[in-house]
DNA sequence: ATAGCCGTAGAAAGCGCTTGCTAGGGCTGT
DNA sequence: ACAGCCCTAGCAAGCGCTTTCTACGGCTAT
């Protein structure tokens, strides 16, 4: 019924190996084998079959992309940039057996280097990205899938849960697939607990550019800031918070709840505008001194712009309004968001060079990555 | 090494072929063999090897979803509830054998009836989303990854590329994917030429969208109106704009360029907020008596509200402006912006469904999903 | 008691591919 | 001319799992 390599064999008249080899392209195939290999496979419209092919070559070309939500471009940004430098790569050059061996004469293994002619070993990888919806169980459940599947390497994006269960159980599934020689890279998430395993890991400096937006605020007079924090649990959260707070103390202000006591210029709450709206309409009413309100994102910090109006209140005359992550969008909200800018994007291409190997881990595998600030229009002096 | 279905087999004491049923629940095993090969998965941490599964098999538990661009939440939402209603189904009732005797005694199948005791056949599918960026070699390369991977089914999102050959290339593509069983389905995207295949389509209706859009500023009283399209040859771009010049012929209005020719007042560009500002600076300035813009999406539509005021202009009093899509943050734009919604949420999580195999197909195979006007306070009448 | 069934478990034959090893020509070097 | 190499191609042994077919008790029905 389908074409399977042997039949492509029977067609060129070479064994099945050769037919593996060219379509494999790392074993000297005769330019006219070759072409005779190559014509038969498109002849017979030949598709690979990637699961025996995975099983005999113990590898396979999945790299996942775990994100908590593919609907935030906060993620899409990332993934989108992983999965460009993962995905589709040069050509192979079909032909052009022979110019190898000019080439060769650059290396120093003389004339008959074994190495000559070899063509591209790796490979299309696929990169898949999975949607956890910011579930623990679904993250553990695809982390096994992958697992499955032998892929090549997993991405994880996005801050961890702060559940003692759940991340003990998470760190013995990487570790589990890094032992099974998968690549894992963290990507804008905190380092595993115990750095011996080799996880490279590419953080925010979430708790610097919380530090620096309150900076910011206060520097411009603000002294009441309201903050509506992400869900909690998660370290992203925490860290934002805990850079703000340290802003806060520094200047000398109460920066309650640092020890996890009740804030009232606190709201925790998902990373949804909704949230935003209704944290800050709360925070409105009952601190009326209030005058700027950090969110936990820009998504959230629309939200907050949208209550602030609808309690009558200006931007940034009455009510100065700040964001996180300087997605796409900031920039055209009006007035432009005042916010905390992340590379994603490079972060992304980052995590998808590591998880290729193409690029050497940070020392220590570790990396962080800075967070600046974009003072832009909604931010301003409170009114004197 | 690795651990295997034979060790674990070992080490329950009972065959490969029984714990590959265990592992699979769809043949009678007993309750205590089954606890007992249970218990030795866990002990030795054993992990299904897929590539193998898949082989004999002959099957494979990957979705694929290919989208143009990730990080545009227009296809984030549709992949996301896909996904959802792909991923992660209830888990398998590991216990509980005796149970299905009590239910099968709602059975008419008599005392021993031959099903009874069996649980979930499928198994966990891995739902896959594939950036192509746009690009048409990409589609083709992400389908065939998808074919050698032997995909339990595709979903395309998202417009077509209107090129003859390309789409000639895809349509073979998902045919040949369609004869290997996978199930393919289409959304938000129109269906295949020749819909002899047994491919599923959810079609938005773009061309009904567009026309009602237009229609919403005619009767307004606006006479001139820009449109900043998407890329050329998208079946999407295409559509919406046909709806559009549909509305304005019918009014009485000189719809240039229905024929191909050169409209003075429509502009083509990509998605993207750029593409909306820098062709809205350039339609208000050719076009002084522009008194509404149309964009391509919402994106290009905030763009597009950002030229506006640049020009020192005001949305909606002197010129009013419209997108497409409904992206959640179109309704906190300032102001809100008046676009038409497609319910992206629910076209997703029926294409997941179809792509299941859980909801039935359309009839005919092709079902058109509404497009509706939603008008918000972007637009306003024309200054008198 | 005996025949016959049903429920449960094992043996073994692949699934389609990769790859280490082997083998046979054609050259080069002497 | 002959030995020895290199280049190219084939053989065959798996990779780890699924699944058909077969086998074997114990229980029911006569």
């Amino acid at each position: 019924m389908t074409v399977t390599l042997a039949d492509v064999a029977a067609r060129a008249r070479v064994s099945p190996a050769t037919v593996s080899r060219v379509l494999n392209g790392n074993y000297p195939v005769a330019a006219a084998t070759r072409e005779r290999v190559l014509r038969a496979v498109d002849e017979l419209d030949y598709v690979l079959n990637g699961p025996a092919s995975s099983l005999a070559a113990a590898t396979s070309d999945l790299v996942g992309i775990l994100v908590n939500d593919i609907a935030d471009p906060f993620f899409g940004i990332m993934a989108g940039a992983a999965q460009t430098e993962i995905g589709i790569q040069e050509a192979p050059d079909a032909t052009g057996f022979a110019r190898a061996d000019a080439a060769g004469a650059a290396e120093a293994a003389g004339p008959h280097a074994p190495g000559a002619g070899r063509r591209r070993a790796g490979g299309q990888k696929l990169a898949v990205v999975c949607n956890t919806v910011g579930s623990p169980e679904r993250e553990l459940t695809y982390l096994t899938l992958l697992q499955r599947q032998r892929a090549a390497a997993v991405i994880l994006t996005g801050g961890a849960l702060e559940d003692a269960d759940h991340g003990a159980a998470v760190t013995a599934a990487l570790r589990r697939l890094a032992a099974a020689g998968t690549r894992v890279v963290l990507c804008g998430r905190p380092p595993l607990p115990d750095d011996d395993v080799a996880v490279a890991a590419l953080a925010f400096d979430n708790r610097g550019g919380g530090r620096r937006l309150a900076e910011h605020l206060l520097a411009l007079g603000h002294r009441t800031i309201g903050y509506v924090a992400g869900p909690l649990e998660r370290t992203t959260t925490r860290h934002r918070l805990e850079g703000h707070r340290e802003a806060l103390r520094a200047a000398g202000l109460p920066a309650a709840g640092s020890g996890g006591a009740q804030d009232p210029l606190t709201l925790h709450g998902p990373y949804t505008r909704r949230s935003g709206y209704e944290a800050t309409r709360e925070l409105l009413r009952r601190q009326p001194g209030l005058t700027a309100v950090v969110a936990a994102n820009d998504t959230v910090a629309l939200g907050a712009c949208a209550a602030v109006r609808d309690e009558g209140l200006r931007i940034p005359q009455d009510v100065s309004v700040a964001g996180f992550d300087d997605l796409p969008f900031s920039v055209d909200a009006t007035p432009a968001l005042t916010t905390v800018r992340l590379p994603l994007q490079e972060a992304g291409a980052r995590a998808g060079r590591l998880a290729m190997g193409t690029e050497a881990p940070p020392p220590g595998g570790i990396a962080t990555i800075g967070a600046e600030l974009m003072a832009r229009a909604s931010t301003a002096p409170p009114r004197a």
